[in-house]
DNA sequence: TCCTATTCTTGACACTGTCCAGATCGCGCT
DNA sequence: AGCGCGATCTGGACAGTGTCAAGAATAGGA
């Protein structure tokens, strides 16, 4: 995944957190890295990961990981209907998700209409947008040829 | 039965079930209308809805109700992060949701940019694509009037 | 090295949604 | 109008995801 042979991945997470105000500590690492490794993850097979890892994190510690570095902005949060929340490493840009409906299937997607023009609701009634969430629903080309219906 | 002219909301709701190849029942009249009169509901407050109107109902059967009515397309589900699954009765538009990331507060929003741009992604990466769903995340006017943070 | 605030662990719990078997009901047919 | 089949509803148990709370362990600065 990570082809920098200049910036060790470890020692980058851990500027990263350490820029952001927060303590170091080999569970935000490994989940930090998990996230990145294992793109589109649940909270579950994220503790998997981190586990053949570093041994041993308690379900709990990895929803609170969660949920600071999603505070933070270091990773970001996919909630799909009817699946796990998911979690991804790219933030910043304007990327949407395609999910399919059988398989669960999800796929990254650039903006269709290029920067952020989906950000942009006609009538915000009063709320402060910070965030908008693109999800398209479909069927997958695997599942399509599989049992086309 | 009779044809009068105008078309009180059960016999309304009746023919649009019959329409659709479902039997009528008292379950799925009451939960139709729920989801119309109380838009953005949760399952467990049309349930609730719903036994206020014909007394009992079981969960299952209102689960049931709710998927088979979104399977042809007569409601509609919308599955915010960390928020339980709510229903509307609007359909067939193209508008999307507006929540509150504190009260959880769901508005109704048209969609930015006139008929249904986004529904189209810059590469649908070979899936079928039938439905895009958008949600703006930010912190609604009392929200922000309550705790300005 | 020591101290303090933060973080992690452990166990229990709440909530949403699903599975299953059996009873009930809608609705076409006679 | 009555009958019968298949769809639908009930009731209970269950699975998965996420949260709460209290105590132990750790990071980082003095």
């Amino acid at each position: 995944m990570s082809d920098h042979p200049t910036l060790p991945p470890i020692q980058n997470f851990a500027d990263i957190l350490r820029q952001q105000g927060l303590q170091v500590t080999a569970q935000r690492l490994a989940v930090l890295r998990a996230v990145h490794d294992h793109p589109h993850g649940s909270a579950e097979e994220i503790a998997t990961t981190v586990r053949s890892g570093i041994g041993t994190i308690s379900r709990q510690a990895v929803y609170d990981v969660l949920s600071v570095l999603a505070a933070k902005g270091l990773i970001r949060r996919i909630q799909p209907a009817g699946s796990p929340t998911r979690y991804e490493g790219r933030v910043g840009d304007n990327h949407h998700h395609l999910i399919c409906r059988r398989c669960s299937r999800l796929v990254d997607v650039d903006c269709a209409v290029g920067e952020a023009p989906c950000l942009h609701a006609a009538d915000d009634a009063g709320f402060a947008i910070d965030e908008a969430e693109v999800i398209f629903w479909g069927t997958c080309p695997q599942c399509r040829t599989a049992a086309p219906s």
